[in-house]
DNA sequence: TAGGCCATCTGGTCCT
DNA sequence: AGGACCAGATGGCCTA
């Protein structure tokens, strides 16, 4: 039984920046949480009713037996015998109590997949580009994640805030062409700007910015995946995004946050940048840390002396 | 049409 | 014994 998932998951555009993981789930998440669960137990049901003798994996199982009598019947001393306890015979009922097993544990698979599925879809909410028609796949919804993860705890380490450049380009790491793309659609960006190895080519003031940012610690170089666009950087695959205009890119990512949020795009239908506003809090929180532990360091001082 | 992504089934292994 | 977890196999859907 193949359950297609085509039904647009969007997220609302009141849901605020503030509504972090533990809270991530709107009204309308939870709405959609519902329905997919009641599809389940719907699901569920259909596999309880289905019939057991159409059970791949039975005739499979009985063509088996089928071999040991034969081996059986043969008494062939050139086969060596098999080792260890003997199977059973597959009697009729034995062969109703495997069926019934398998499908439970068909539907047990299928709901643990499926609330896989629902904590990916959580995560998909929650990384900096979630797009109306662009899904990010679940490979991609990680390595975005992980960036993400990174990013953010570099900013706190740091207490310094990035240029949007240094910023996008953690973020981009390792990730495919589209959701490159979707990532540099997503902040109004030109792919060009941000690449690694154009990165000669960016403002000098920028490059120190980037400095922290430069060295990603738990960039992975994806060993044994397959193929391009998986793993590498190339970035000849980034040029397929559509032009937009790129005046503010070059800009310090946080002189422009508050124009941005309130400009015509973080209302439109295309995806949200939330993430810009929370990075601007974090960044404040940074800085508020770092005023307060230099006053703290200085008062001791004072005490000491 | 090939390749990527996904859902599902399945058998094996480990744990309770 | 039964459940959770995992990885391989398979087939469907979609897109470049």
């Amino acid at each position: 039984m193949t359950k297609s998932y085509t039904e647009d998951s969007i997220m609302p555009e009141s849901q605020s920046a503030s509504t972090w993981p533990d809270e991530c789930l709107s009204s309308h998440d939870e709405h959609e949480l519902e329905k997919k669960s009641e599809e389940r137990e719907e699901c569920d049901a259909m596999a309880k009713d289905a019939d057991p003798e159409d059970v791949d994996g039975l005739n499979r199982l009985e063509e088996d037996e089928d071999d040991d009598d034969d081996e059986e019947e043969d008494g062939d001393d050139q086969k060596p015998k098999r080792r260890g306890p003997k199977k059973k015979k597959m009697t009729k009922a034995r062969l109703q109590r495997f069926k019934i097993r398998r499908m439970k544990a068909n539907a047990r698979e299928r709901n643990r997949m499926h609330g896989l599925n629902d904590a990916l879809e959580s995560l998909r909410k929650v990384v900096p580009c979630y797009s109306k028609t662009q899904k990010l796949s679940k490979i991609e919804t990680l390595r975005l994640a992980k960036n993400y993860i990174w990013a953010l705890s570099e900013i706190l380490r740091s207490g310094k805030s990035p240029d949007l450049m240094s910023f996008v380009q953690a973020l981009c790491k390792g990730l495919s062409q589209p959701t490159t793309n979707l990532v540099a659609g997503c902040l109004q960006l030109n792919p060009r700007t941000f690449l690694p190895e154009q990165s000669q080519e960016i403002p000098a003031h920028m490059q120190t910015a980037s400095a922290s940012f430069a060295a990603h610690p738990y960039s992975y170089q994806t060993p044994g995946l397959p193929s391009p666009p998986y793993g590498t950087m190339d970035s000849s695959h980034i040029f397929h995004v559509k032009p937009h205009s790129y005046g503010s890119a070059l800009e310090p990512f946080f002189e422009s946050v508050l124009t941005d949020c309130t400009s015509p795009s973080w209302n439109s239908g295309t995806p949200t940048i939330p993430f810009r506003l929370i990075m601007y809090y974090i960044c404040s929180i940074a800085r508020l840390y770092d005023m307060e532990v230099t006053r703290v360091a200085g008062k001791e001082g004072c005490d000491q002396i």
